[in-house]
DNA sequence: AAGCTAGACAACCGCGTTCCG
DNA sequence: TCGGAACGCGGTTGTCTAGCT
């Protein structure tokens, strides 16, 4: 391992803090405040760098940190984040009083990602592993009859060792379920992310970043949910991917009758025994798509896609710059196309592995 | 009692971004 | 405008501990 060039010429401690590392940081931060890190170890007489006495500040001495578990509630909350914007650590725990961004990645990697695959949800994407291996197996139609599924992430295929069943954890009593976290990851949701964290009571209390994002995430995820009109999707899953161009939407959907009812009616048995996600008729979901790229425009034009606080004009440029970003890729003929030429390419690519596969049979497949 | 393992979490590392002279 | 220092972030590693064999 490489040590930081500054540690190693100044022979400075690494490792644990002890107790009187940390009353020295104290001390010295209650008199002096905070900044200037590099300036910090020296004036608090540390033998450590600047950045290891910031993490120690942040990560466990700021006297604003809670130190207990997590409630439902925070756990519901990461759930729902990490559904929206992905692993953005920092932000999700802006949401979370008290909580880093150490304590949050921490408790998705150690606690959090193990519960989701127990239930029979990736993590990574937060759909159904069944989902996931149905589209892995209608990719393009490729499959061939009686060859192995190739690669999967690892808490696929963790989750598929444990059991094909579907959501044992809900179905067998697992001692430490969640019913809540639950709700927030799998059900039917009543009120979507985009709802629950986009709408005009809330906005007031996100930081303009956030904002920006969650801009982005309410196109993403209504996009979602209007594209499968026809084979409605059991729960609004929101894309973890902002830069995903496998989406088709209109910005302006709403949830319809049909869609409420296909909610009601909702069987995850089904779901789950079902490729319901997959487009069955080409041409329907070219048509959505152009039909979705033209209804994004006219909103962008009309100024819907803007940030309506006028405060922050820094806010509202970057917005836009995201929206861009997902209107190109609406926009673009790539996207309309995605469908065949994205799955021709995934398909070349899987195509190649197998064969790979084929020639060296003891060759671990990527993904690990 | 000793060794092993898995879980929890603290800390480190590298890299991108921001700040400032 | 540029370059270096400082900062922030996300991924990864290290260490400690409890439970099991």
């Amino acid at each position: 391992m490489v040590r930081p060039p500054c540690c190693d010429k100044l022979n400075l401690k690494r490792g644990l803090w002890t107790e009187e590392e940390d009353a020295k940081m104290l001390a010295y931060v209650s008199k002096h405040g905070t900044g200037n890190w590099t300036a910090v170890p020296k004036k608090a007489g540390l033998k450590r760098c600047g950045k290891s006495c910031r993490l120690r500040w942040t990560n466990y001495l700021r006297p604003d940190l809670k130190h207990d578990g997590f409630t439902p509630q925070e756990e519901e909350m990461i759930v729902r984040l990490h559904a929206a914007i992905g692993s953005r650590w920092s932000i999700i725990a802006q949401q979370l009083p008290g909580r880093t961004d150490n304590d949050v990645k921490n408790y998705w990697n150690t606690k959090l990602r193990k519960k989701l695959s127990e239930m029979g949800i990736d993590p990574v994407t937060h759909k159904p592993f069944s989902q996931i291996l149905a589209d892995y197996g209608n990719i393009g139609g490729f499959r061939k009859p009686g060859t192995r599924v190739g690669p999967l992430n690892k808490d696929l295929k963790s989750a598929i060792m444990l059991k094909s069943e579907p959501y044992p954890a809900a179905r067998q009593g697992f001692p430490n379920f969640n019913s809540q976290l639950m709700t927030a990851t799998i059900s039917p949701q009543k009120e979507p992310i985009q709802d629950t964290l986009f709408n005009n009571n809330h906005t007031d209390n996100y930081p303009s970043d956030l904002l920006a994002e969650l801009q982005a995430i309410k196109l993403v995820t209504e996009a979602s949910n209007c594209s499968n009109i026809e084979t409605i999707p059991p729960p609004a899953f929101a894309e973890a991917s902002l830069s995903s161009s496998s989406v088709s939407y209109s910005p302006t959907c709403s949830a319809t009758a049909a869609q409420e009812k296909a909610s009601l009616d909702f069987s995850w048995h089904d779901f789950l025994l079902d490729d319901a996600f997959l487009p069955t008729d080409p041409q329907e979901q070219e048509t959505t798509a152009e039909y979705s790229s033209k209804e994004f425009a006219s909103q962008k034009q009309k100024g819907i896609l803007q940030i309506s606080d006028t405060d922050n004009e820094a806010a509202t440029q970057e917005s836009n710059t995201k929206a861009k970003a997902i209107e190109c890729a609406v926009i673009s003929n790539d996207f309309e196309a995605s469908s065949s030429s994205d799955f021709a390419f995934v398909e070349a690519m899987l195509y190649q592995e197998y064969e790979m596969l084929l020639d060296f049979p003891n060759l671990e497949p990527f993904y690990y």
